[in-house]
DNA sequence: ACGTGCATGTAAAGCGTTACATGATTAC
DNA sequence: GTAATCATGTAACGCTTTACATGCACGT
């Protein structure tokens, strides 16, 4: 499957990267669909380089710290566009430890059932706050084809995503206290 | 982390079952927020029992088919309440392939892009029918404290998951449109 | 001088999928 | 009889996390 590998090389399609650049990525916006450690970015971009598909130069930051700056070559960008453009099936749907949990509520007390919908809630509701500040930066739809199409795309979905949650956990709350 | 555990544990714990009945369970409604194959399953079912949490009668069933029904012993039960009733952290969100194929779409023309969330969305759509189906099942709000008020929340869950990407779909193909 | 962030790597263990393997039961 | 489903297991491989390990740069 290899989506990892995917990642990156779409990524660095962006713009030549440090390992420590994708990392960072990972930990951001892109962070709500995907993510990976340093301790899997590194020895994968060894194997891209390997297999042709990027290259680095040496860079030296400062006195003498050395930066790895990956770039993408033909075959790689090759790569990714034909994995881009694949109609692939749709995703089985992801795992979920706290819905898991709910699924076998019948063995908590309602107060304390409660109490944990409660406390997802706040957690996602301060979620969803931290990406529509984000939403807030963007004045209209980017134009198709930039590359803030995709990232608008993405933020969007996340707000939706989040919403739904926060709505289920408010619905969940009020069943609870009404279900005799 | 142990999730497979619990699950495991919370699967037994609505009634008896044999490793096989909990591979069907995994594809049915629970599929939907926790997976495993039976080659995890069975596996975990004997460390289960080395662990002293469960415990399993052997009965045949027809001429000669042994089948091993597993139920919870007093230990494996403590266990269980003890992780459902955790206060955890938000479960960080869930990796989502197709959402990352979107993140890189500057790189994808704009038909190809449509034909690919067209697709997507004749599958998300498919799958809420079904969802939905299983939803008009229930004439009112399951009783608190019964295990069909876990169902009934974990499908509602499920449901306003699919609409949010639904939802998601239909406004990006939107975009696609309207953006010069 | 000290702390935070930049920067790169490896090792071990755990989690998950795919494939290999076998055999009985049931409904048509 | 034959196909689908019931039923249980193992092996190999790949993906992911946690922990180990090191050192430079920059601001205060």
């Amino acid at each position: 499957m290899r989506t990892l590998k995917y990642a990156i090389l779409g990524l660095i399609n962006r713009h030549p990267s440090t390992g420590y650049d994708i990392t960072k990525e990972f930990k951001a916006e892109l962070g709500n669909f995907w993510r990976a450690r340093h301790s899997q970015i590194y020895p994968e971009l060894k194997r891209l380089v390997d297999e042709g598909l990027i290259e680095y130069e040496t860079v030296i930051a400062g006195e003498s710290l050395e930066k790895k700056v990956y770039s993408l070559k033909d075959k790689g960008r090759e790569e990714l566009l034909e994995w881009l453009n694949k109609d692939e099936k749709m995703v089985p749907t992801a795992k979920d430890k706290f819905r898991l949990r709910m699924y076998f509520s019948s063995n908590i007390e309602r107060e304390d059932l409660i109490e944990l919908l409660e406390s997802q809630l706040r957690q996602r509701k301060e979620k969803l706050a931290t990406l529509k500040e984000k939403m807030d930066g963007y004045s209209e739809v980017p134009q198709f084809g930039s590359q803030e199409f995709g990232d608008y795309l993405v933020l969007e979905s996340a707000i939706l995503r989040e919403e739904a949650y926060v709505e289920w956990l408010e619905r969940s709350i009020k069943r609870c206290n009404q279900s005799s």
